[in-house]
DNA sequence: ATTTATTTTGCAACCGGTTGCAAAAAAACG
DNA sequence: CGTTTTTTTGCAACCGGTTGCAAAATAAAT
């Protein structure tokens, strides 16, 4: 059988022949004490096998080294990589991500409630589905909180790491138009996320501009392959276009298949250009021309400043956007070349 | 500005009017506490926005409610069912799942100590690609560990819930044999995952007793989209398979990727059999006939007992399995039809 | 109305650390 | 060497809860 109660603070002292604080302070960043009994107490720590809690630690320090990482769309691709990003980046920082799953959840006021119990230093928000009340929520209870993925807005009282959803609105159109598309679709992710809709206001808003007929708009009922699918059905059997642009790639792969079971061709007949730049985009199936949205950066912008508010509470709000850049591939026409001296 | 100091249970009961024990009962399931001094307390909780914290408890009770889970296998998307279904179940059941990503972590041995000192209830060990001894080391340290989608031994001394790789080793020969399939190729996992092992041990063996050739064997290095089709391609350089049997779904369609570029067609010239039955072996691009791993089965069963084993933590050590089945689609030959009375 | 059994309550110790403060020890100075 | 300054140390209180125990209150039985 195995240590099963954990040694304590206490143990360690009384083998090493010191106080308890002089444990304590071997064992705490920058605090005061001799090389000596430091090397005293580190020989008994180790004979023991003694590893400080961290809950003791946490309840006397009001630090408890967790971030809570709330997401509602554990389904898309594009999860793995800010999955792995958020738990690698905050290791790195010596933080824990403690995930909210809010998928099902009927009440996100459940969650909330959960992690304030944990007292989590700070919380992200990694979703553009829910409401800026909901990130509110965690500051209002004096929780630091980073909205990652969000809506920036005017009256700004969250942290918002993001891009600009409606610039890029309008990069999609101005790249479809630049290849000679007319006739255009759109299929964004679900209706009630704020990034569908910015992007969209910045589509059409662009359309205008160019003075092309507008778009004939569907929704996916959620960033899924079936949910595109199904949107692009219905969006063909209602009007043919030359290109669609899609909210999701994983919506687009989805839309794709729509398209080629409907016997087009990609992208002779029908061009398509996605959004994200999951690595499925590259695949040779698919092999998608999309708008690359920066993930990495997001991500790790997300969370430092969210790691630097848990010591400045009160810093001022701010908002970080990352430029998107579009990744040619071979689901639409290829830009025009520009021929010098041409007519 | 907002209550940032965390209201305690010492303000709370005085503002009852009880004492503190009240409140702490009035908040722990089970405990004695009359109906009157319940509403008291509930009532001042209530006008305080009063939550028990779980840290303090934690140190109290010696129960954290924090389960550690561990995967090394970030960027594959089995893992996006894996998450979700984890997240969701542990909090079903009032736990938390802590998460740890070994994907980059040199030393296996500080994420260990990591978990060890935020003192979690348990620890679920997802993956295939890690030695026994991981998890082993939990159970030394008196934690109580499962390992799921592991390998079961026959020393024993850790719980496993998965799957029997070696059975869907000789299902998935059994299945090429059936389909009158002789050249075969084999693309397996990273060769270190036992799973890889044990699931090709079981394919050999099966040919051997079926009297076919033995197959040729690659392994991806990791379970990449990219892995799968470069090991396609070294495969198909040296040697002319009818089908090939995968270790992943996505290693399966880097590899069928590879096939058609090379100008075969699927599964006229060439079959596919995948192993997961991941969400995207649905695809209308690839309609992957594959080897589904019941993974919510696995899930549920290792969040059941592990939470039971915070309890029990002697109960004696447990191999759960569960059956695996074909998924039909269109990635191989259909299988003869039993003509009744046929030669 | 007593006596007895049951339920509810508060006290106080404990969980395993941290930290301000003053005393003790060590180092620097005259 | 004695003094002054700096560093190291231990004491004791605290973080925010839980819980065994005995006293107090209530309910049931006689």
């Amino acid at each position: 059988m195995d240590v099963l109660l954990a040694v304590t603070l206490k143990d360690v002292a009384e083998r090493a022949g010191v106080s308890r604080s002089a444990v304590s302070r071997t064992f705490t960043e920058g605090a005061s004490i001799s090389d000596k009994t430091r090397r005293k107490v580190e020989k008994a720590a180790r004979e023991m096998g003694y590893r400080p809690s961290l809950i003791a630690r946490s309840l006397a320090t009001n630090r408890t080294k967790l971030i809570g990482l709330v997401a509602n769309n554990f389904r898309n691709p594009v999860f793995l990589e800010v999955f792995d990003l958020f738990t690698q980046t905050l290791q790195k920082r010596g933080y824990r991500p403690l995930l909210v799953n809010l998928s099902t959840e009927t009440d996100p006021e459940k969650s909330l409630d959960m992690l304030r119990q944990y007292r989590v230093d700070g919380v992200i928000v990694a979703t553009s589905t829910l409401p800026p009340s909901f990130p509110s929520a965690f500051r209002k209870a004096g929780v630091p909180v980073i909205h990652a993925f969000g809506k920036f807005d005017s009256h700004a009282d969250i942290h918002v790491v993001g891009i600009d959803n409606q610039r890029c609105g309008q990069m999609a159109a101005q790249t479809l138009f630049d290849r000679g598309y007319r006739a255009i679709g759109v299929i964004g992710g679900p209706q009630s996320a704020t990034s569908t809709q910015d992007r969209l206001a910045g589509f059409e808003q662009r359309l205008k501009q160019l003075g092309i007929e507008q778009a004939d708009v569907r929704f996916a009922h959620n960033y899924s392959y079936s949910a595109g699918r199904d949107a692009m059905i219905d969006l063909m059997s209602e009007k043919q276009v030359e290109a669609v642009f899609c909210g999701d790639d994983v919506i687009c792969m989805g839309a794709m298949d729509a398209a080629r079971s409907h016997g087009l061709s990609i992208p002779d007949e029908i061009g398509f250009l996605g959004f994200n730049d999951m690595n499925m985009a590259g695949w040779a199936a698919y092999d998608l021309t999309t708008i690359h949205q920066p993930t990495s950066d997001i991500i790790s912008s997300a969370v430092e400043l969210v790691v630097a508010m848990v010591d400045t509470p009160e810093r001022s709000t701010e908002t970080r956007l990352f430029p998107c850049s579009i990744v040619e591939r071979s689901s639409l026409r290829p830009p025009p070349t520009d021929q010098v001296g041409g007519v």
